[in-house]
DNA sequence: CCATAAATGTCGATT
DNA sequence: AATCGACGTTTATGG
């Protein structure tokens, strides 16, 4: 990892073309020759950059000024900067990093809801999850207490989206005799009004599940601090 | 910006939970105190972060290894930094960034389509971009040498998100007795095959349109390098 | 300020 | 390798 501070211009030509006039930024060459150029604001998103796999050549343009010159390896995405005046150059070794460990996602919203089915609506019982149609999995299939099937789409943001797969599934389902009529849920743990709307629309329930009390917010053994 | 270089372990508990076991790495602390952690491989996104606005305050754990604690302002997010060893620490006074121009985005390839619309089809003719719809609006709306109506949506990659939205509107834009009966076109540098199945089955076209040539690829005005 | 759509999205899983 | 869906998405844009 090489760290480098320096008054900068930088140029990117590829699927877009951007450029950044002279000001003073942070370069970050990793070991893999992936480049970031980052600011002192913003958030985690870099000004410009370049993904791995590519490389980066030193240079010196007309006027004597250092390049760098950074090229992707499978297309022909180039970032040029022009280093006008270094403050910081410094390499550091790093190692191989042990990875992240996450916790926490739709997968276990979907896990705690197949437990408490309940949640969506009153004598609500699980047939299975990840029920298989021919367009992909509905997250949960339920029957309800006259034992008609209900088909339940899980999203952590319930947004437009969600209600537009969760249509394509009951749209299929609803023509399988065996299984007909499926009235759909959708549940999220924020839904959007325009999502709610078209929902609504579909004829499709809206349920606003809260993660921490299906956790257990309690539970001393799930929290960090 | 403050650039530290040091052995450590980090957890993040928010809206997940995520531990990062022991190793080196880079972090980045922000003037408006945002702080990344960059391993030395992977590509723009830090394996942790904490976007502002927060606070850091410095602290020592029970075993006398030196801690940062991280604060979102408006979220109970916390970023937790055990720094076992420092290699590195240096500060450095960046200014404020004048910030990224950039140019060939979907904005741009409607523009060009606007002025070519028979790229989408011989004889369309543009009645205008941006046509309003109480569901938002329609990238284009053209008439074919027959004077009918056709609804244009335009993306940078037609994924199957695209099409649904172009149906929302056609399904909207076909109520409209002045306007019945409305076709679709989807245009998109590229078109997933699933995309293009779905439009398929709704009755829409899909155009592929090559945005360096609507461009003008000879011209040299246009090309950085 | 809130809501939605785009992104040089990135990332991981699965075909 | 390609495709698909989620993301602590982030970021820009319009009401």
């Amino acid at each position: 990892m090489r760290l480098v501070v320096a008054r900068c211009q930088v140029d990117y030509a590829g699927r877009l073309t951007a450029h950044l006039p002279p000001a003073t930024r942070v370069i970050m060459v990793k070991a893999d020759g992936s480049v970031l150029v980052h600011s002192d604001g913003g958030s985690y998103k870099p000004l410009n950059w370049m993904s791995p796999p590519c490389t980066l050549r030193e240079g010196v343009a007309d006027d004597g000024v250092v390049e760098w010159t950074v090229s992707a390896a499978k297309s022909d995405d180039t970032l040029r900067i022009r280093l006008e005046e270094v403050l910081h150059d410094s390499a550091h070794e790093l190692g191989v990093d042990p990875g992240l460990r996450k916790d926490g996602v739709e997968k276990h919203l979907q896990e705690l809801l197949a437990e408490h089915t309940t949640t969506l609506g009153a004598g609500l019982t699980l047939v299975r999850r990840e029920h298989m149609t021919a367009i992909g999995p509905v997250d949960l299939l339920c029957r309800d207490t006259g034992g008609a099937a209900v088909a339940v789409e899980i999203k952590r943001r319930g947004d437009i989206d969600g209600v537009e797969q969760l249509t394509r599934y009951l749209e299929l389902m609803n023509r399988d005799p065996a299984l007909r009529p499926v009235r759909g849920i959708f549940a999220a743990q924020e839904i959007k009004p325009q999502a709610r709307v078209l929902a609504g629309d579909r004829g499709i329930e809206c349920v606003v599940v809260d993660y921490d009390a299906l956790r257990g917010i309690d539970d001393p053994s799930l929290r960090l601090f």
